[in-house]
DNA sequence: GACATGTCTGAATCAGGCC
DNA sequence: GGGCCTGATTCAGACATGT
């Protein structure tokens, strides 16, 4: 994992002066040809899905898609959007990497047919992500419920994809130690966040909370990665992702918005790279197998072993296997036998007896971690 | 709107001793065919949601979860899901009102290709609704978010179907006069609600909750009309149906589940017709992570939180972590850690200078509390 | 009987590194 | 790329049992 986000890195920076916390203007297949093949580490996309604004659609020629025209129907509609939406996802895909993910958001307009269309292109959905608004615009006509969430798909970019990056015990920890939920509460992008122009109107009519993506961002990308918006409109990706130690690409047609994100983007200050650090659990933590705890004499050889409530009792051999009679395993072979378990994780579940008290094994391992790291600075 | 009510009752009652309040076994497109075209006012369907499950799932204590494993919910591939869909779609199109309305529930597995097809065989979605569930089963292994709510899709006949029922006055009503909003919060089916067989085991996996079920038929049905549920099950819909003074048909392949259902509908007693206003308590407040409060802007990562007596100092992260040194944690673990303690409440503990004033964390979180409003109830 | 503690379970697409 | 091994991971609520 290390490994390969040093080597990420040094791609970025290789081609870093063309494309690299850049806005690129254009459309966002034709544009994403200038990235290369697996060069971003996440994707968040905000794609158009008033069905009305035909201009923007593309056919997977890349043949534009006629101007609205009230004669058409509905089905062909559907089937624009389809290819205007087929056409993106794939040129995202290509230069999304193995290990990385997607995030799309929309509203019962579209976002049933994006999510079926990542399906079909082979996206491995991870969750659908509900934004809650707390603040949501009231149904006038009284003629259906407030809409009041919109839906996000996370996605990895294929079923056996499996390295991508979710930073769980951050979310857990910022949840007050139970894991974060797929339902968000948050307000509507409003007040002084939101972009107005010299008129005084609002510069975009979809601007995002930064506080969406914040967590967004913070939930599946480490700092240093390149967060990707094919849809930058003014800029609340790349001004999230600059906060927060991030790299961005965006993709915009309209220079009125490039120039609004561009001036919003210039005005952020980064955090403070140790504000930025992430919460690791165990699994990040160096790997301490059992035999040294032997070999650094935390534990002799002949010592006996038993389970929480003395159960079961094996001895500890000098090769770093543990043996009942005749038989001999690793720590968490043997707490599975006895068990009568598939697995067990050895770690927690023998025990030591250490000056009358029964200590867990993973303390030890703690002890031994720390001593590794004193003789490794 | 009220003559076209009364024919509709005369239809029902010409053909009810045929398939009203029924369950009829078999396949829904073929046992559909028992019905006449535009006969029911609204529809609830649970398809299977072609979860695809690959091997055992086993909690941190080595139980099996158990899950979905039944032949009903497994298909080929996308295309055969598809056409399942699409069949039964059409099947239940047919016998629907030109006045009436669908509910199809699901989760992120099939509720996107579901809604795809609805749009393309001309449905006219209304909302999509969530169901919030307070208690969802965990991700066990910490690689996604909680699984931890439902999709509903609710939709017209077509979209110039304009007489579709939408009770919204008692929506209102029920929801302390504020409009019902697009998320909605109830427990998962379990308790004395859940059936049993005979060995304690679970009738049917994925029983609804009589709660989802009430508050669907309330909002989008009048008394009398006719509920069809083209996936039966243990007829959730039939029991709510039968309570809140509506018809149902049902159509449900398995004989276990339609036993069941029947027993479990006989048993039920129609509500009085005076009673049917029915009103919703209000949940409690709506728990706030740490992480909405740096979110929303109330703390700025780096910010530096003390105890009251300024004994201990932690630096904010923005991940919603606080650190000292090189260690993080939630704000409770690090209050509970300084004090050599096992638990602590860390919205009590911290306080944060505010205008040479040292305010407790929980003030700032009642602030972020009324910022959201109902919308955490 | 009240309260504390322990057990069980629910629509789940639930690992990653090394050889 | 396949196989093997280590070892990380759970929330709310109902209900049963124990003090």
């Amino acid at each position: 994992m290390a490994k390969a986000q040093s080597a990420a890195l040094k791609v970025s920076e290789a081609v870093s002066s063309a494309w690299l916390d850049r806005i690129l203007k254009g459309d966002c297949v034709a544009a994403l040809e200038a990235l290369p093949a697996q060069s971003v580490d996440a994707v968040f996309a905000d794609p158009p899905y008033n069905l009305q604004l035909a201009g923007e659609l593309l056919r997977p020629d890349q043949s534009r898609v006629d101007a609205v025209d009230n004669a058409w129907d509905k089905f062909e509609s559907f089937a624009a959007y389809d290819a205007f939406t087929r056409a993106w996802l794939l040129a995202v895909r290509r230069v999304l990497k193995p290990t990385g993910s997607i995030w799309v958001i929309g509203s019962y307009h579209n976002i049933f047919r994006v999510g079926a269309t990542m399906q079909d292109l082979g996206f491995w959905i991870l969750n659908d992500v509900v934004w809650r608004k707390t603040n949501p615009m009231p149904n006038f006509r009284g003629r259906r419920f407030q809409n009041a969430h919109e839906t996000m798909i996370w996605a990895a970019r294929s079923e056996d994809a499996k390295g991508y990056t979710f930073n769980y015990d951050s979310m857990k920890a910022a949840n007050d130690d139970v894991q974060m939920r797929s339902d968000w509460l948050f307000p509507i992008c409003s007040g002084a966040e939101r972009l107005k122009g010299e008129d005084g109107l609002k510069v975009h009519p979809t601007q995002k909370p930064e506080a969406l993506l914040s967590r967004v961002i913070l939930s599946s990308t480490r700092p240093g990665d390149v967060v990707l918006d094919p849809f930058f409109g003014t800029g609340t990706t790349g001004a999230v992702a600059k906060r927060l130690g991030r790299h961005f690409v965006g993709v915009e047609r309209e220079q009125e918005y490039i120039d609004a994100a561009q001036r919003r983007i210039d005005a952020v200050e980064p955090l403070d790279a140790a504000v930025l650090a992430l919460t690791e659990g165990k699994r990040a933590e160096p790997r301490v197998p059992f035999s040294s705890l032997i070999e650094s004499g935390l534990i002799e050889p002949g010592t006996e072993l038993t389970d929480a409530k003395g159960r079961w009792r094996a001895v500890v051999r000098a090769d770093g296997t543990v043996a009942i009679g005749n038989e001999a395993a690793s720590i968490h072979r043997m707490g599975a036998k006895v068990q009568g378990l598939s697995a067990c994780n050895g770690w927690t579940f023998w025990h030591v007896l250490d000056g009358g008290v029964l200590r867990v094994i993973d303390e030890l391992r703690h002890e031994a971690r720390s001593r590794m790291g004193r003789a490794g600075a």
